[in-house]
DNA sequence: CGCGATTTGTGCACGTCTTCACAAGCGCCT
DNA sequence: AGGCGCTTGTGAAGACGTGCACAAATCGCG
């Protein structure tokens, strides 16, 4: 949503990296293969098809194809993707071939989850600090990580060079916080409290809200039982009364 | 992706509750809808313009309203939406009128939080059962649950009618207790686990990986900082020396 | 050396989502 | 009662994402 491209700088990187301007869909998709991509590395896989890809992944074979395109991939045709190389690719696109250090605020029940989770280290974020405001928390050690002040937040930042800032605070806090994150220079953040946070032009929010993941589940389980409830839908149709009721949408993923 | 509807029965639903068969992007906002009026509530307004309920969301105005045309929404025009009918609306169109019991399978780090997050209650989500394959885990209680072995599933499914189960487990152990789930009459699947799952037709599986959000903010991340190393870019532009550097996307939400 | 099997990369058409812009409707004030 | 300002609801256009289907390319084998 609103994607505002500098109008003046087409395309014309030179010799740099080259940023291919991905569609934002393909971005949200680059971590699940890049995800499936290390599982057939370990299994000793050197090569793999967009077909036996895309299964692992999750998604259609096509859409993986233009996806993968989109980075100017290197696939050979009759063999298939050179998954040391992709893999590679990839990271460098996501610009995870430098570690990056995140910055977590808000130790509390979930903040705690956070600072231990170990899919994070694993592909490539340290938790380079955890803060939080209540006075209580501060000095607790979380996985070798000690809480500190949230005040402390400009002092720590300028020794540690955070990049991601994590919120995990209750939702009355979380702009406060966000503030004080765009204050000391951090220009992503990932928010798990829930509200909206408003951010100066140049600061990217990304959103998780694990109760929205169950309401739109809710909905869905909603849908499906009114459906099977209702007899009398498409009489034309109904001829055979047996295992017709569960004949219906196949809704997966969505990030 | 890959909504298959029924092609037999267009709209014609009578006096029930009218399935107005919503567009999925619709479904996903509501819910933030469903929060921003609680907030609202809270402050005394009685009612709210589409420009006061789409700010508050974080979405465009005209959005919000096609959003809610779309439920047959009753607003006044010159005056907005009653706060307290919208929210009755959008829950009863979420089905969230009944309180729905949530599995949660694996206590881990991960699960732990969630079986604390006091956000499900508030949102008309109940935790029933947690369950865990790990032996040692079995007994512990959290939040005055009892952490249960995953064998036990099936027999406590048939007592406590769970509508969803959270998969919180690591993702080897992910696809199996889809698996169990699915098997006791599960159809709403909210997985953490980052891996994909395959499940028969009509279960619907929601994905929510957090490593991958923090790889999608690290893409923006390292395309900023290509853009602002690139000294020379749109010249036309560079007017000011100040504040340039910045000026960009401002991604934001995506659920 | 050529041929066929296989797989990538992509043009094209289609569906979905977003956004603008404006007519229709409602309440309030005079 | 009438008019005026405000707000909703929606038609239409455009952007975006998806998936089919096929041509181009590569490898292996006879």
């Amino acid at each position: 949503m609103s994607q505002h491209r500098h109008p003046g700088a087409p395309g014309r990187a030179g010799a740099v990296p080259a940023l291919p301007d991905l569609p934002e869909a393909t971005v949200a998709r680059l971590p699940e293969y890049l995800r499936a991509l290390h599982n057939l590395a370990e299994t000793g896989h050197e090569t793999v098809s967009s077909e036996g890809l895309s299964s692992a992944a999750g998604v259609n074979s096509a859409k993986l194809r233009k996806d993968l395109s989109h980075l100017g991939s290197y696939g050979t045709r009759g063999v298939g993707y050179d998954v040391a190389l992709l893999i590679d690719q990839i990271e460098s696109v996501l610009g995870l071939t430098q570690c990056r250090s995140v910055a977590l605020v808000g130790v509390g029940n979930l903040g705690h989850a956070l600072a231990g989770y170990d899919g994070f280290a694993s592909r490539g974020f340290r938790i380079a600090a955890l803060f939080d405001a209540d006075r209580a928390r501060v000095g607790e050690v979380i996985n070798d990580l000690v809480v500190r002040h949230v005040d402390e937040l400009p002092r720590v930042a300028a020794e540690e060079s955070i990049a991601i800032g994590v919120i995990a605070t209750p939702a009355p806090a979380a702009q406060r916080v966000a503030d004080q994150l765009v204050a000391v220079g951090v220009t992503s953040i990932l928010n798990f409290a829930p509200c909206v946070l408003s951010v100066p032009e140049g600061v990217d929010v990304r959103k998780v809200d694990l109760a929205i993941e169950l309401q739109i589940l809710s909905f869905h389980e909603h849908r499906k039982a009114s459906l099977t409830a209702l007899p009398a839908a498409g009489a034309a149709l109904t001829a055979l009364p047996g295992g017709l009721a569960a004949t219906d949408t196949q809704e997966a993923i969505g990030t």
